[in-house]
DNA sequence: CGTCCGCTTGACTCAGATCAAACTTGGTGG
DNA sequence: CCACCAAGTTTGATCTGAGTCAAGCGGACG
């Protein structure tokens, strides 16, 4: 799931550490950089015109956002730390410098791209699985269909959760569910399909 | 929303149809080209180890499908035409000898793919809101955001219902409740809003 | 003129959200 | 080393809102 190698020079990326709640950047501030969060977690919101704000996304472990910088002056949302997080920044410029020196690494952030948009695009038809038991069944096999048969997620089973349209209560119980049933097998984190 | 330019040399796009159940391209084919749906819809599905297929995406009016192709030797998933649709073809060659020669086209087609990211997300995120009524507000304000206060949409609400993830019959009442409050106006698909 | 499809509204049902409570685990600090 | 606290996990009971089924309307199109 962690794609995250962005090709830009190693000189040129830095780290920063937010506090819960720090804002790393507003809506209208002059874009610098994308970022990845390496531990935390970074709400993105919109404001509008009416004042009111809606949540874009919320970007884990792993995970870039504001890729769109790369082609804008002007960020389109805050970024605020949901907690404490640590960030990866990558300057605008030397990406950008990086592409332009070597295709090679356009083409490579390109590919991330391209996956991300693939990924999301899988995500977001799982959501369009009405029953709690198929939407986990059909995650499942997404999640395991490349490596072996089973899987260990990084994160709480809370967040995963979350992460396919469901309150943690009912994932829980779809998984016991689909252990009595026989059809997976759990310890802790790691979750294997079986048949 | 239909961001559809590809930096094809028009010399090598073509176009084609496709009759209702007509395959484009298999799982394991080689790659040749990527795609965008003209008029129609493209079923895109993945073939799983145990012989059951997993629905992927479907592409409609406007939206381009396969772009990873470009960094694959093969297609990882099926295509499949839902009904009769009619599809312009990029060839995989072309763009990339387009990429190679002139570096903006390359920018241009990721900054395509990043907006695509940003999009997806916040469709995702709009899932995550349980109240039919307050999805489709914040479904409203994101459409309307960029342009005047209204939006007239190109498909039957009907699809536009499904794209947010309910059922046609919860949208339509949604639609109606809100107007009988004067949150928004409407006239057949176009929908102002109010405040 | 008839058929299909999008639209609309009503009634009913039930799956999953929500609220609640207990248990486990892991980490922290005294 | 243990007490304690926070967070994740688990199971139970209840409730509600969106899905589903049903039925009617009207416009487009052949």
């Amino acid at each position: 799931m962690t794609y995250t190698q962005l090709p830009t020079p190693k000189a040129e990326v830095s780290t920063q550490r937010l506090l819960k709640g720090e804002t790393l950047f507003y809506q209208g501030d002059h874009t610098a950089a994308i970022f990845i969060v390496i531990t935390g977690r970074i709400r993105l919101l919109r404001h509008l015109a009416d004042g009111n704000a809606i949540p874009l996304y919320f970007a884990n472990d792993g995970e870039t956002f504001s890729e769109a910088a790369l082609f804008s002056d002007v960020y389109h949302c805050d970024a605020i730390a949901e907690k404490n997080t640590e960030i990866e920044i990558h300057p605008k410029k030397a990406l950008l410098d990086a592409f332009a020196v070597n295709p090679d690494l356009a083409m490579t952030f390109m590919a991330h791209l391209a996956r991300q948009v693939i990924n999301l695009r899988s995500r977001l038809e799982i959501r369009n699985i009405r029953s709690a038991e198929e939407r986990v069944i059909q995650f499942l096999k997404l999640e395991i269909s490349d490596p072996g048969n089973s899987i260990t997620f990084a994160s709480p089973l809370k967040d995963i959760a979350a992460s396919i349209g469901l309150s943690h209560e009912a994932f829980y119980r779809v998984l016991s569910t689909l252990e009595r049933e026989g059809k997976i097998v759990r310890e802790g984190r790691k979750i294997g399909l079986v048949g």
